[in-house]
DNA sequence: AGATTAATTTTGACAGCGTCAAGATAAGAT
DNA sequence: ATCTTATCTTGACGCTGTCAAAATTAATCT
């Protein structure tokens, strides 16, 4: 009985309101996404929110944490037994430009500045940073497989392609490269520069 | 006279607002840039603006018009004579990672998904073409140079290249990539990855 | 010089936003 | 049955972008 509608309590509020954010931001963009709004459409107060988000930031927060923890089941479910490493890297790289044209706006919100710039390191930051250091043991064993043959430390290549695949991301969901079908090729340019 | 304050009539309003504004936006950052916050620095009132934008989004244009030419002026004046055609390249990736930085509310608003999404191409998405162009025909250069010797396209490199620096720009303005001292070390890094 | 027109700026108002303070309601513990 | 705690609502405040109507000044024509 705990899901019934006409109750005072809602229950769920918090897992329904993050639901709720993650559709609104899909299907009718950022800056359709207010506490107003969100909580209109789960049918609840507007202030009722803030008794599970200290604030909008908060709410954004725990989008982006669960962004986040999309984007590494995504890079880290290639298949490890795969004979060739580089194709390991190259799905790594389709997988994150996937992940991000697909999920334009919570991709948006997953690196916006205002999530980023907090004094203290936030959960979600710490799942983004998960999500980085499998592109550095990525090219460590792509070094150690001869496959790279670059001295270059590992750390660099991974903020490199880190770097390559985000701004892809913005410039096509900017519709700045207007060529989402050429999404392919400049994946397969970008792994050139890189083995 | 024309510059008289107390005059009913402010003279020269539209420059003066694109000048205030580009000072709130390096001073206090893209949220205090508000068209009420504008209007009072220039001793102003709210909708004064309206005769000179037409919208918000209109000042916003304006404002990423002045960044792409200034953008501009750094990429293509680098020493056209100078004797190893890869500095310039060099040079071209350093400047505009100066530029990111050293101006990065405004940057990070030309390239903000608000002013790209528009039917038809606007004033200052010109600018930032001619910006591209540059790489283009830099790539084309040096392949003719012989001192780049893959078969890549030139459009497809100076895309990668592009959003590479694009990438880079973001995760250090977002202070993800937290070292700026290290710029100068990736920007190397980077260009290894081209030639 | 005087009248007309055009350009510019102001005042007042509206809806929407994030969020705070107080109060209402429900559930759980004693 | 009462107290405590978690949860949700109502009302309000100051902020935002922007519109309509009025006011003011400058430019133009006769």
């Amino acid at each position: 009985m705990s899901q019934d509608k006409a109750s005072y309590h809602h229950g769920n509020l918090k897992a329904s309101l993050i639901n709720a954010a993650q559709e609104i931001l899909e299907t009718q963009g950022t800056d359709a996404l207010s506490m107003r709004a969100l909580a209109d459409r789960v049918g609840v107060s507007r202030t009722a929110l803030y008794h599970h988000f200290s604030d909008k930031n908060d709410l954004l927060c725990a989008l982006a944490e669960s962004g986040f923890s999309h984007l590494y089941t995504l890079i880290s479910s290639n298949d490890v037994s795969s004979a060739h490493a580089n194709e390991q890297l190259h799905s790594a790289i389709l997988g994150y430009l996937k992940f991000a044209t697909e999920n334009a706006a919570q991709y948006d919100l997953m690196f916006g500045k205002t999530l980023w710039h907090t004094e203290h390191e936030t959960h979600f930051q710490r799942y983004a940073k998960d999500c980085f250091r499998l592109y550095v043991s990525l090219f460590e064993s792509l070094q150690q497989n001869q496959t790279l043959k670059t001295p270059e430390p590992p750390l660099r290549l991974a903020q490199l392609m880190w770097a390559s695949l985000h701004g892809l991301s913005q410039l096509m969901n900017d519709d700045i490269l207007t060529a989402k079908e050429d999404m392919r090729t400049l994946a397969a340019h970008l792994l050139n520069r890189f083995i």
